[in-house]
DNA sequence: CTGCATCCATAATGATACTG
DNA sequence: CAGTATCATTATGGATGCAG
């Protein structure tokens, strides 16, 4: 007879991947995931694969740096693929894996709601602020 | 006769609104959406009001000036409520608007969703780092 | 209890120039 | 084209002490 109930077991596991505990990995999951960059990298590979320079234009204002940075981290976390070919000059292709696909409806949805629901948080602001003047 | 067209202005207003665009608002407003903690409390949100020192404890490793901060962010872009009872001591309750409700979906699925493939990601991260030597 | 103000160390980010 | 290297700047976040 084991020493631990399967509710016991079960209440465990679920500790174990609560991501509001603090060193739960899953928490740090979720802070990568909270990325400005990697929310519209992963929104702009939605629609099909990209060149790095494609993204670059599409995501204004992402230094080569961040997306770079961004690129690897999603690389190594299995979220997109990276795909060389050695022509001149050479040619690399990013796209979300299967795992990244599932992961980008989501951030698309967050995405789309932040362009939807702007002009209420906007309006939010400033009846914030007349109500709450400095 | 105007000096735009219907679907020049059209092309403007979905410019306007593009989060991919760096200068857009939206854009910053994912930026604040792409937080860890706006994540957290929203999703802790979500079942129902809380206390800020409910809050406190539920989102384990956050600092009271984190918090705070957070709070007062999300309270400004009438996202959650903040309702105080003068009571001895004073008790301060923290609910979703209707406009957070409409969020709280949202960003609960990407912390369920880190829950959820976490193990995958990690096992891609394994992957990376053996195929990847330092 | 619920915060606000301040200081401070560190990490993240951005601009830029350069290379295979 | 697809990055890398460097440097300056900013943002983040924790600790602490105090106040309504």
């Amino acid at each position: 007879m084991p020493t631990t109930t399967a509710a016991q077991r079960r209440e465990q596991a679920r500790a174990d991947y609560d991501a509001f505990l603090r060193e739960c990995p899953t928490n740090q999951l979720l802070g990568r995931l909270s990325d400005k960059w990697v929310s519209l990298v992963v929104a702009a590979l939605a629609p099909g694969p990209m060149r790095y320079s494609d993204l670059g234009r599409k995501i204004a204002g992402v230094s080569p740096k961040m997306l770079t940075q961004t690129l690897r981290t999603l690389e190594r976390d299995g979220i997109i693929s990276r795909t060389v070919t050695p022509s001149v000059p050479v040619r690399v292709d990013y796209a979300l894996t299967p795992l990244g696909t599932s992961l980008a409806g989501l951030l698309t949805a967050v995405k789309a709601w932040a362009e939807t629901h702007f002009d209420d948080v906007r309006a939010a602001r400033e009846t914030y602020d007349t109500e709450n003047p400095a």
